[in-house]
RNA sequence: GGGGUGGUAGUUCAAUUGGUUAGAGCACCUGCCUGUCACGCAGGAAGUUGCGGGUUCGAGUCCCGUUCAUCCCGCCA
């Protein structure tokens, strides 16, 4: 067997005379009669061997029926190319390889697509032949960036002195929060683990033991619906502290992404990430994760709606609503049938009643609701929303959940349209004083917002029993160019506390002992305060490779049906593994 | 759970209002070619139009159902 020397990267024209071996994938072929050109290709680079049938008539012969894919090794020599061959873009480009002597590993079929163009086969089918597309320059390179950024991650922690402690995968379902992928028990029939959807009572329980800076690259499983930015596993960089207020989370976490900024891409990250509290960020861009690459923010509007002569901004206002409107430039591309394709976007998506508009024209307001404000109160939002000529503004009024939500989603939809986000950008911010708990009105009941181990505010304690809704949490998300990266929160250390914490969430005693039990114990022994963060680390590496599908960086990656097209799971199962189990299948 | 888009040779796409034998590039096969690098030239093979039903003289095209992929809403403590 011929080993390689070198890579199918490295040989320049210092190597010219040298004799050397490669091994790799045939990637191009160029047959020329009794010359043959053939890229050799590794996760190196490519280099053209030269197959020459006057110089080695018997290698020529073999080389004859080599095809694309083909995996190879050769051995020759290094050779300077004819002036007029030289191809500046390759680093390997000046020189080739007269080969000598040829060993055929193994013979590659008809390709289901070109693997030299990741765009040559639609993702169902380059998902199923996963690991032809894992050849493509693009996913070699992704997957270099994810490496690279686990690499710098496990280097800055643990010169940080956070130790990395593995936690279970098989561990106790908790029916809160996301639903469980359960695994059912052969010992134990009837009973079942789940995978965890993040390792958080271990964490916390790994603080309680004296492990003060915790970190851990970690997978955890969601069983929920799936998304461009969401797979059923995934990787969360998780990171847990003692002795900590939030603002040292925030800190490490602030330095440990500005690092891996800095390794993975040579980015200079801003020494501090701005910060907004929750309701600041839901009132100017109506979002939890703005992306604030662009401005374009939401403002007030009550003021005019209430000089105005518009009744159902007006009834909205009443009845406790807000308006709110946003200012676009370039208001003339805005037709009629562009606006009321907008409108049912808001209508169907976010429950929007309708969506207001007025352009500005000759500096004054047109067009639309513009009738209903006089002609002083135009003047003022001209003057006080810094409204240009040709402009054009949007306005909801609704309740205050569906204007933020909806104007934010117009904020974004503009945003695109008019090409107001500059994608060589990175714009990171904290956003930090989340609500405690959000009413679910469906379960009729206050959920969590983040966990139900996240510290209330100090100073809303007391607003526990009587205003739950304003209750904010000591709970922080780090946003990145609009995708929600980490998040984190102090822990409740306490088990008075968390016994409060239980009951404002419906969760009884009984029910808290059974799920919780054995963290609410452990409280008992000597709890640090304590707090951390969770980074979607897959997410991150999406970003840093400049996409926006999570399933870029994933090696092996499922569809949004949770399906793996490549080894079909999942898949039926036989009867003596359910017998064993105790399980039937439900017809 | 809901909505949008898509599924046609191995692959990427085309196919006029429903109308002849469903076409083209790449890949594949055969032959030619000694400086190509998207090599070139000549020829060839390749199709259950996702699946199931319906309308029609006639369906890739229209209708219903279903399935898969993808994007979004819900969901994701």
């Amino acid at each position: 067997m011929i080993k390689r020397s070198h890579t199918c990267g490295e040989l320049t024209k210092t190597n010219i005379g040298e004799t050397i071996s490669l091994c790799g994938w045939i990637s191009k072929r160029r047959d020329h009669g009794g010359l043959s050109f053939v890229d050799l290709r590794d996760r190196y680079g490519k280099t053209q061997i030269v197959f020459n049938e006057e110089l080695h008539s018997n290698v020529f012969k073999k080389a004859k029926k080599l095809g694309l894919e083909d995996v190879i090794g050769i051995k020759g020599v290094v050779v300077q190319r004819p002036s007029e061959a030289v191809n500046e873009s390759m680093i390997t480009g000046e020189i080739d390889v007269e080969v000598s002597q040829i060993d055929i590993f193994n013979e590659a079929d008809a390709m289901p697509f070109d693997v030299n163009d990741r765009n040559s086969a639609n993702e169902d089918h380059r998902l199923k032949f996963r690991f032809l597309e894992l050849r493509t320059k693009d996913l070699q390179k992704n997957m270099f960036i994810r490496h690279k950024a686990a690499f710098a991650i496990r280097d800055h922690m643990s010169k940080n002195d956070f130790i990395e402690v593995e936690t279970p995968v098989l561990m106790k379902s908790t029916p809160e929060g996301a639903r469980d992928f359960l695994v059912p028990s052969r010992l134990h029939q009837g009973k079942f683990y789940a995978l965890p959807q993040s390792p958080q009572t271990y964490k916390q329980l790994l603080m309680i033991s004296g492990f003060d800076k915790y970190f851990q690259i970690v997978k955890c499983f969601r069983d929920e619906d799936f998304r461009a930015d969401r797979q059923p596993e995934f990787t969360q960089i998780d990171i847990e502290m003692s002795f900590v207020d939030q603002y040292d989370i925030i800190n490490m976490a602030t330095g440990l992404t500005r690092n891996i900024f800095k390794e993975i891409l040579d980015v200079e990250l801003a020494k501090d990430f701005p910060q907004l509290n929750y309701h600041e960020a839901m009132e100017r861009y109506g979002s939890d994760k703005p992306d604030i690459r662009f401005d374009m923010e939401l403002n007030e509007m009550s003021s005019y709606v209430e000089a105005s002569n518009f009744n159902a901004f007006k009834s909205v206002l009443e009845k406790g609503g807000r308006v709110k409107g946003i200012v676009c430039p370039n208001g003339e591309s805005y037709s009629r049938k562009v606006i009321d394709e907008l409108t049912d976007f808001m209508k169907i998506y976010y429950g929007a009643k309708g969506l207001a508009w007025l352009k500005c024209k000759d500096g004054k307001l047109d067009g639309g609701i513009s009738k209903f404000f006089p002609e002083h109160v135009q003047n003022l939002m001209l003057s006080d929303l810094k409204i240009n000529n040709g402009d054009i503004i949007f306005m909801i009024g609704d309740d205050v959940s569906v204007v933020w939500q909806a104007l934010g989603a117009l904020r974004l939809e503009l945003g695109k349209r008019e090409n107001l986000i500059d994608n060589s950008k990175w714009a990171p911010l904290w956003v930090v004083d989340f609500p405690l708990v959000e009413w679910n009105s469906d379960e009729q009941r206050w959920d969590a917002l983040h966990h139900p181990f996240t510290a209330p505010h100090p100073d809303d304690i007391d607003l526990i029993d009587t205003d739950p809704a304003n209750v904010r949490s000591l709970g922080y998300d780090l946003v990145l160019n609009g995708y929600e990266i980490g998040g984190g929160s102090i822990r409740i250390h306490k088990r008075d506390l968390q016994q409060k914490a239980f009951s404002l969430l419906g969760v009884s005693d009984e029910e808290a002992e059974e799920k919780f039990g054995f963290l609410m114990n452990a409280f008992r022994y000597g709890a640090p305060p304590h707090g951390g963060i969770a980074f979607g680390f897959d997410r991150i590496a999406m970003l840093m490779s400049g996409s926006n599908q999570i399933r870029d960086v994933i090696a092996f990656p499922k569809t949004t049906s949770a399906m793996s097209l490549m080894d079909n799971s999942p898949s039926n199962i036989d009867k003596k593994q359910l017998d064993e189990l105790g399980l039937s299948i439900k017809k």
